[in-house]
DNA sequence: GTGCCACTTCAAGTCGACTTGAGGTAAAGA
DNA sequence: TCTTTACCTCAAGTCGACTTGAAGTGGCAC
């Protein structure tokens, strides 16, 4: 038998069983079946996971989310938005990197005043210059339920 | 008079006025003074508001962008920490990388089902195999305050 | 067949990050 | 001086994304 029960997809996905009922209840995944009351699941939900957890790295709702994937997890929408997405992805990516620089160069740099770095100014100003930056939100609770 | 009008941060940063109240609750910011009522606010703040933004972007919680730098700007905790989330942010990057191939691929392939298209499907292994996401959250509200 | 216990439902609670609203105040223009 | 108006405070509300709690149920080991 090829079906995952929900305690398995719990344990391989790392993500709660309270937060795949509340994904079925947005629509964003779908049990295959059930055993008595227990939720079953094919194995493919596991790789659907992974794009809803990608998807909010890159800093989508879930109802966008749920907009840009059908529930068999092919992409619905149409090709401009998806390549629209990319792009301001792509504007994020490059910000993050001049972040990362400018931790890396902290934490490197023996100067004890970084605001007056002029690397680390320079690095700070190539991004304030950039589009609104789009806050991430901290991570996912443990996988334990209760 | 070098000082800003708190309108004049709220019209430079894009950030709305209460968010300013609310940043300097939290004590990631501070007002200069007063004029009367109304703050006045050291143009440095421009600077640190970049930077809340910026850690935002990141992924960091307020209270962790508090944590990280002093009420003058400057990185205040120790560089193992800083090159540990420098590390992290990497990896993150990568990944966000990756989702934006995919989506671009997504926007250009032919193919109706994405998830059988071997090329998307690498795409989406390589990160499922990372470490678990770390979410983004939606965008700031626009820059009025009503 | 009976008991355990991991699952179930559904409503309510929490948390972070702000926003909104009511009622107040002072700088600046008429 | 008087009014306007943009700021102020403080409490409460909102929103997304889950989590928690109470009460119920049914597969499986004994």
């Amino acid at each position: 038998m090829t079906e995952l029960d929900i305690a398995e997809v719990v344990q391989r996905a790392g993500v709660p069983a309270s937060t795949l009922r509340f994904y079925e209840e947005k629509g964003l995944i779908a049990a295959s079946g059930r055993r008595g009351l227990r939720r079953q699941y094919d194995p493919a939900v596991l790789e659907r996971l992974a794009l809803i957890a990608l998807g909010r790295t890159a800093g989508f709702s879930l109802d966008e989310i749920a907009r840009m994937f059908a529930p068999d997890g092919q992409p619905r929408i149409d090709r401009q938005v998806l390549a629209a997405k990319a792009e301001e992805l792509d504007r994020t990516i490059r910000e993050l990197g001049v972040l990362r620089d400018s931790l890396r160069h902290a934490a490197a740099c023996p100067a004890p005043s970084h605001m007056e770095c002029p690397t680390f100014r320079r690095l700070l100003k190539a991004t304030a210059t950039g589009t609104a930056a789009a806050p991430r939100k901290r991570a996912p609770r443990s996988p334990q339920e209760r």
